[in-house]
Formats: C-alpha cells, structure tokens, sequence
DNA sequence: CGGCGGTCCTGTCAGC
DNA sequence: TGCTGACAGGACCGCC
C-alpha cells in the first residue's frame, strides 16, 4: 500500500504524537508478520523511551534511548494509528499493541501481513540486510538527473520497473512511478537504457515533484489507508493516471491506457507519452 | 548474474 | 445471493 508520501506522513504524524514517551508495554496478538517478530521483543521495547522518528526508503523508524531503532514496514495494507488505550477493543488484523505512558496506544495493522516490525541496533543499521541495498532518497540532493540517468544505463528492463528498483532509488511504487512517468512524458515501456540524459533530468524532476505534492497533501488514500493520526490523505484525487484506464487524459483527451508490466498494472497517455 | 514470474496473505469487486 | 477469479499501494525467492 504505502509508497514513499505515505510513510513520511505516517512518521511526521508519529513524531509529533510519540516522541519524548515510554513505551510501557507491548502486546503481541500474532507471533510474525512477513518474517517472525524478534523473540524478545517485549524485553527489547518494554521501558524504552522515544528519542525521534524518522524514515529510510518505505520503513518507519522509530529511534529508541538506549541506540536502537524499531523498525517498521507496512507492505501494502499496513496502518499504524495511534489512539487512546483506555477502552480500546483491538480491531481484526491489528497484530501488534504498544502502549505508552500518558495513555495512548500505538497500533499496527495490516490485513495481508506483507509488512515487517522489528528492531536493529543504530549503529548496525546501514548495513542491516534490510537497508545495505536500499538505493538512493529521491528527495535528497544526490538524486539529480545525471545520477537517474546512469542508474538506468546499468539496469536493462522497462523504465517503470527501473525506477521501482529500491536498490536504485527508494520509495516509487506503482502508483507515483505511473504518476511521474506521465508528467514526465515517458512511455513506461521504454527500456531504461535508451532514456537519455535530458529525459533523466525530467524523469528525476518529476518524481521529486509528484512525492513533494503528495506528502504536501498528506498522502493518498485508497481503499483503508489512514495516517497515524487517522486522517485520509488527499493525493489521490489528484492522479493524473493512475487507475484511470478508458477515461480521458487530463492533458489532450485521449484514452489513458492499462496494460500489466512485471505483474503490476501501468497506467499512462500513448499520445502524451513517447 | 540479472531479470522476471511466482508467491506470501486477506479483502473487495465484477461477472455469472 | 453465492460462488469464482482477478486484482490490490511490496518485496523476497528461485529459476532461466
């Protein structure tokens, strides 16, 4: 479910509800999600307090006072809400309980499972198996034109299916890579290697402004997604694409069309697109 | 060895 | 109404 704006909302609206709070018990309903939870869990957590909040590719991480990180990953159906404990009746797939001092309650819950919680320590972080082959932020300074375009030059697959690579560059899913190769002009069929530099340049600044817009708007929502603090995002209304095979291009009123590449749907313009 | 299909899971919706 | 199959925001595993 959540992409690159949906995580950094989750985590903004975390960072403002959290930080600075003990953690005062956690309460396993499930033993794993997509791979086990940590055996000592409670014992790692229980006591901790919350120093920040941050974000690496689409994992939460949640910076504890003793140099560890809680980290979290939501697939595509995960939430985590934070709401008050007292009273609280735990919802069907709500998998994982944290309670914390001053009455509130941290939620995580996630239907399909695909999401992962689990806890690493700060300095072993960077090169833990989960984050050592992450690519690059594309909302940092070192994600430019030139660095897109020879990423692409090394890889040797469709453009959309490049630019979802986490080990090139983190937090395009399917919707915002649809999304950006639309704004961009560029056919997601093309192969990543035939993108010049000049289209790299665009591709690079349309990914940055399509996530900037959507964090802006605090994220999409489709389907069940809420942030922490149970608001809907408001992005999707402004798809320009994305699920809206057989309705008009917003730009030259042509049909947008849908085929399916590596296993996910593309949404795009064959006229706006080249 | 890199690319890609299959797979993990539940929920929802379209079509019959 | 109920059944079936396709599909859903992700990412890992194995096979060519």
């Amino acid at each position: 479910m959540p992409e690159l704006p949906e995580v950094e909302t989750v985590a903004r609206d975390l960072a403002g509800r959290i930080i600075g709070k003990t953690i005062r018990d956690v309460k396993l309903r499930r033993a794993d999600l997509r791979q086990p939870f940590p055996k000592n869990l409670k014992v790692l957590l229980i006591g901790r307090k919350i120093v920040s909040v941050g974000r690496r590719a689409k994992y939460v991480l949640i910076h504890l006072d003793d140099a560890s990180v809680l980290v979290l990953h939501l697939g595509m159906s995960g939430s985590i809400t934070v709401r008050q404990a007292k009273n609280y009746q735990p919802q069907k797939h709500d998998h994982v309980l944290i309670a914390l001092d001053g009455g509130n309650l941290m939620v995580m819950n996630d239907p399909r499972r695909f999401g992962l919680l689990t806890v690493v320590k700060s300095d072993e972080l960077k090169n833990h198996k989960l984050f050592r082959a992450l690519g690059m932020e594309p909302l940092s300074n070192k994600f430019t034109g030139k660095a897109l375009h020879t990423l692409l030059k090394n890889k040797n697959t469709n453009v959309k299916a490049a630019i979802m690579d986490q080990s090139l560059v983190v937090g395009v899913g399917n919707i915002y890579a649809a999304e950006s190769l639309y704004l961009a002009g560029i056919l997601p069929t093309r192969n990543s290697r035939k993108i010049t530099i000049q289209e790299a340049e665009k591709l690079t600044k349309s990914i940055k402004n399509v996530l900037c817009a959507a964090i802006e708007a605090g994220g999409s929502t489709i389907s069940d997604y809420r942030s922490a603090t149970g608001k809907s995002g408001k992005f999707q209304v402004k798809f320009q694409v994305y699920g809206r095979a057989g309705e008009k291009c917003l730009r030259c009123g042509s049909l947008v069309k849908s085929i399916r590449q590596n296993g996910r749907s593309t949404f795009y313009c064959a006229v706006c697109q080249s």
